[in-house]
DNA sequence: CATGAAAACGGACTGTGGTCCATTTATGTT
DNA sequence: AACATAAATGGACCACAGTCCGTTTTCATG
């Protein structure tokens, strides 16, 4: 058998099992919530073992990042792809801008989620869908000619937009996403102001 | 009885176990690490029960506060009262230079216990220690002059200085304190140009 | 179709954070 | 000193994440 690099080859059984589990794991976040979600309860509900559960994810957050996968990469394909100011052809500062608007807009929808994502310790801040959001940015902050010490500042620029905190804006603190967003467009161009 | 409103009058036996549990932990800390740590391990070497660390510390996040409070009250007094730049008397903008090297040099020392601090979920953004941050960020933003939302640039401002963010960077992608402590003063003066 | 090895499975098991509540202890009052 | 009451205690108990390993399934090969 001659697997071709990087083509995932699953066995029939497995894939199964996946889709089975990643179903049983949507059902139960729309019904249930996030947070209250369970591994024996998602296992329970494919009707699969436990032990599976984690063979295919990991972890608790690697459940959750699976199932964001989907929308992410949406996402990333608006960027990278997409019509401006989100995708190429516009500002770098002002795709930069819109990258945190919609970045923000995917907290308020997603936001327990990509919260239960990031309590993994270990890779938090190496999961392919983070790589994929500092590499974008720092090329924007290049491509806006931007001196100083970029990816160190991709890294303090995507720190506003994660989860815990955004959740905490907007929930404890009562923080609207027209303000949250507002702050981002000022801070980006605070950040970017070349000279 | 009269209790003085505010001060915290403790039961003897109370005070006495939080002083054999603070030991406990902190020689736990030095020994194992602060990762290691269990709560199991913290009672039975303070030679009380389990509950009784709950109902002093609330959680793991909360013993893992008390350990810290000491040290951060130095780091807070120096801030408020103690000498230029961090103290009184300096710019605004050298004041906030100088709290995040001083902070970033914390993390370089209290790393591991600060980043089980920041585990809670609840009280990880309302926390003591981590409010008196916040409101002295917002009045040396005040203090400078800074125009724009102050509060939620405050927030972003204390985010590259969380534990779990700085020790990623320290460990495991090898970013020099000099790095991060330049960087943290080039965004500052980034952020809080006026105008 | 038979077969053997690699992959996947499942569920019992472990470790740890956190809760609960019947019992014990401190402390102000008579 | 005896009492009443509120606070504190401790350890059994629970829920859940994550591990382990004997058993089952897939699938390429002959």
């Amino acid at each position: 058998m001659l697997p071709i690099a990087g083509e995932d080859t699953e066995r029939c059984d497995a894939a199964r099992n996946r889709r089975l589990l990643l179903d049983a794991a949507t059902d139960l976040v729309a019904t249930i919530g996030a947070d209250a979600i369970t591994m024996d309860a998602v296992a329970h509900r494919a009707g699969v073992g436990k032990g599976t559960v984690f063979r295919r994810f990991g972890n608790r957050a690697g459940l959750m990042r699976a199932l964001l996968d989907h929308t992410e990469q949406k996402l990333q394909h608006a960027f990278m792809f997409g019509d401006p100011p989100l995708g190429p052809g516009a500002d770098p500062v002002d795709r930069l801008v819109a990258f945190g608007r919609a970045r923000l807009e995917f907290v308020s929808t997603q936001g327990e989620i990509l919260r239960a994502a990031e309590t993994s310790a270990d890779g938090r801040y190496s999961a392919p869908a983070h790589m994929v959001n500092f590499t974008h940015v720092v090329s924007l902050l290049r491509a806006a000619g931007v001196d100083g010490d970029i990816p160190l500042l991709a890294h303090w620029l995507l720190t506003p937009l994660e989860a815990t905190l955004v959740l905490h804006q907007y929930r404890d603190l009562g923080m609207t996403k027209e303000r949250l967003a507002d702050g981002w467009e000022d801070l980006v161009r605070r950040a970017t102001r070349v000279g």
